[in-house]
DNA sequence: CGCGCGGTTTGACCTTCATCAAGGCAAGGC
DNA sequence: GCCTTGCCTTGATGAAGGTCAAACCGCGCG
């Protein structure tokens, strides 16, 4: 355990809490679960069987990697990695989303990333896991060993570029981040967030603004929202009924957003001059 | 060019209009050495020989990789890569330093990272560059066309491997920053940084405090460091001072700090309860 | 139907850090 | 030696966003 207890008259926010005590709960299958090993059958009705890691495999090669795989079935809330805990595995989501995060001792949470269907975490870590992860919602993974994985890399080289790839892309986004967190405001981040997040759901094409009146489904709490964009989730609050007291964004309910004038929020976004 | 001209009103920044000025002049040096191929010979003297990139390679190996690289000798200032511009090569860094940066079109900066000897850069990249480089003082690179890599593979597979172990190494670097810019205070965000720094110098083993007393040298500006750690250079200079105020570091001069007490820095750092 | 609960919004106030401005200090030029 | 220049430090002030608190809102439940 990283974060020992909270400190004395600091309190834990609540859902931080929440995913403490489920660790013990969730552990448990893990372990249940472990023999049940996927055939290739099982991947062809998997959701990311062509997204993501598997999509540069063939059938065969599906067969092959099918084999190290251990399929894993987890509820809302689920402790998957934790930061500090040796790290042992790597992960492919198959169904489901996850939030990957770092916590200080006193509470203070980044969220520094999510991964749906198809993404492959696991790839940021030393000999231990530097972020943990938590299932948002029920999920459904294949876990890899990373021993097993590098003897794999001699069988499909493939994989290996694959996965270099994936690594590339998330550097790219997490210097984005960083950007985001030091030097823009919090209209900026949240502008900055629902235009990527329209892209990742598929809204538009990557570097293409999505069409007036998209509407976006936003499956996050405002706290996680809060975490991931390094605000409180006032501000997040405050900021998005600035946005559609602006007139760029309607809140038609608290799970979704409607892309009024997607070209401001670039341009707030960007700090276009 | 992705800044087009400051706002009306706003001053960019003395240092970032440099970095503009010098474009155009250090561009040209580039096509010039060219043709400067280096043998293996030349590997052998290079500072970057068993660090970083090379090291996974024998010296045969090496001399099929020298085949495919150019070396590039550039002044403090130039600018290697630039925001937005297509991005055709990696580089491995021989000798000197270079900051990485994200910059908005007011001016606005951030610097995602440095990399110096040893080090490989070009890896967050798309299509296009994410970030531009730059040089902080004279630097020797060895320039690689991202083609041409991909074939290398093939021959070299240990050196994908490398690269992925590096692309992972980065990725864990970026959770750490996210998790500093987004949550931690200006005096943390210090106190994080000197020791991430004393790390990267070798001054203590990874994972290790150093000892006290431990000089570290500071090779960035106050501009740099305060682009790096999200604040301005008045906040950086405030909060050194109370550190040395409070007796965790002193500042003999303007480029070496003293850790008098790493724990107590550790402690502020991790935000210790 | 009223109730309580968790998450969200809104408001009032306060802290931290940015901004603006002045002064210090070392290095180089004349 | 003195002046300029560039960078850094320090101080005064202000604004963005955090903190604290209350109200709101949908929702499940008795």
């Amino acid at each position: 355990m990283i974060w020992i207890k909270p400190p004395p008259g600091i309190l834990v926010k609540p859902i931080f809490m929440t995913s403490l005590n489920k660790i013990a709960d969730f552990r448990r299958p893990i372990a249940i679960n472990l023999a049940n090993r996927p055939t290739a059958a099982h991947c062809e009705d998997c959701g990311a069987r062509h997204t993501g890691l598997c999509e540069v495999l063939a059938d065969d090669e599906l067969a092959f990697l099918a084999r190290i795989a251990q399929r894993i079935a987890l509820p809302a809330g689920a402790l998957i990695m934790e930061e500090g805990e040796p790290a042992l595995h790597f992960y492919n989501v198959n169904a489901g989303f996850i939030r990957l995060f770092k916590a200080l001792p006193d509470g203070r949470r980044q969220i520094t990333g999510f991964a749906g269907p198809g993404h492959f975490i696991g790839l940021a870590a030393t000999a231990q896991n530097v972020v943990s992860a938590e299932a948002m919602e029920p999920v459904k993974l294949c876990r890899f060993s990373r021993v097993t994985m590098r003897d794999v890399f001699a069988e499909l080289p493939q994989l290996e570029r694959k996965l270099l790839d994936v690594a590339m892309h998330e550097l790219v986004l997490g210097q984005q981040q960083m950007l985001l967190l030091g030097r823009k405001t919090a209209l900026e981040r949240l502008a900055s967030f629902l235009l990527a997040w329209a892209e990742r759901q598929e809204i538009c094409a990557p570097g293409v603004l999505p069409r007036p009146h998209s509407v976006l489904a936003l499956p996050l709490s405002r706290t996680d929202l809060a975490d991931y964009l390094g605000l409180t989730i006032e501000t997040v609050s405050r900021s998005l009924s600035t946005l559609r007291r602006d007139g760029l964004i309607d809140i038609p309910n608290i799970h979704e957003i409607i892309l009024l004038r997607p070209q401001a929020l670039a341009g707030l976004a960007e700090a276009a001059v």
